[in-house]
DNA sequence: GCCAACGTTGGC
DNA sequence: GCCAACGTTGGC
């Protein structure tokens, strides 16, 4: 991703810690692309966009607008694994981010600009799914919730990190990051396969998960949800494993 | 380790 | 703007 998976650590804004993550490499555009695609509720806080588009779907408002669909939550992908990347561990499953201080870290490491602008429509509050990639066991495995909302991701400028982004520059950064907490783990571990099962039977009947992204965007480390999918994918944790 | 999907780069 | 080459993600 996006990548992919991020992670990082630490927490705050305060800090500044220190990167991890994965993802990378960077992109040329011109940074403005700074639309995302989802509208969130509302706004921003900071800078505004515009959105262009890709893929995420809108709905004619009934206004007029296009309104652009509103995400209220979301999927974040992280590896549990280790992994190295220009010599440094990308290593971030939940259990990492549950040592972290006040078990909050900072998504850093981002670097596709489809995911950075799902990132930059993050509301403070909003929950997402902690999903777990390039492992054994692909799956859902916690919640976090978004408790900083975007601001730039000091991994951008820092050389030695696997992040490091030359065209990039502090008066007009390039990447974006917000900080996560963990909530809670799920009642059980929902698996990729689970999800897809019902992905493809959704297909055919028109369930909730008949779009989700996961299975569409492959290399989108950060993937908005419709409400419907996100309560499909909270249901599933009351039900046997299948 | 293989490979499919897909995003990015860069020539033209 | 098209598109081929290339690189990355990430499941298997």
């Amino acid at each position: 991703m996006p990548w992919p998976s991020r992670k990082r650590s630490q927490a705050s804004a305060e800090d500044k810690k220190k990167p991890e993550t994965k993802q990378a490499k960077h992109e040329s555009h011109e940074e403005e692309e700074e639309e995302e695609s989802m509208p969130s509720a509302a706004e921003s806080s900071k800078p505004a966009k515009k959105s262009s588009g890709w893929a995420v779907k809108k709905e004619a408002s009934s206004d007029g607008q296009g309104s652009k669909q509103v995400y209220g939550h979301w999927l974040l992908k992280s590896e549990p694994e280790s992994r190295f990347e220009k010599g440094a561990d990308v290593k971030f499953g939940i259990e990492d981010l549950k040592a972290e201080p006040n078990q909050t870290a900072c998504w850093d490491g981002i670097r596709n600009y489809q995911a950075r602008n799902f990132l930059r429509d993050m509301k403070l509050g909003q929950e997402a799914f902690f999903y777990h990639s390039n492992c054994k066991d692909p799956g859902i495995v916690g919640i976090v919730k978004i408790v900083k909302e975007f601001y730039p991701d000091h991994t951008q400028f820092d050389k030695k990190d696997p992040h490091y982004d030359s065209s990039s520059n502090k008066e007009k950064p390039k990447w974006s990051m917000v900080d996560v907490q963990f909530v809670r783990m799920t009642k059980r571990f929902i698996p990729l396969s689970e999800l897809k099962a019902h992905h493809l039977a959704h297909t055919e009947s028109g369930g909730p998960l008949k779009n989700m992204l996961l299975f569409s965007r492959h290399r989108l480390s950060i993937q908005p949800l419709t409400k419907e999918e996100f309560e499909f994918i909270l249901s599933l944790e009351e039900e046997k494993p299948r």
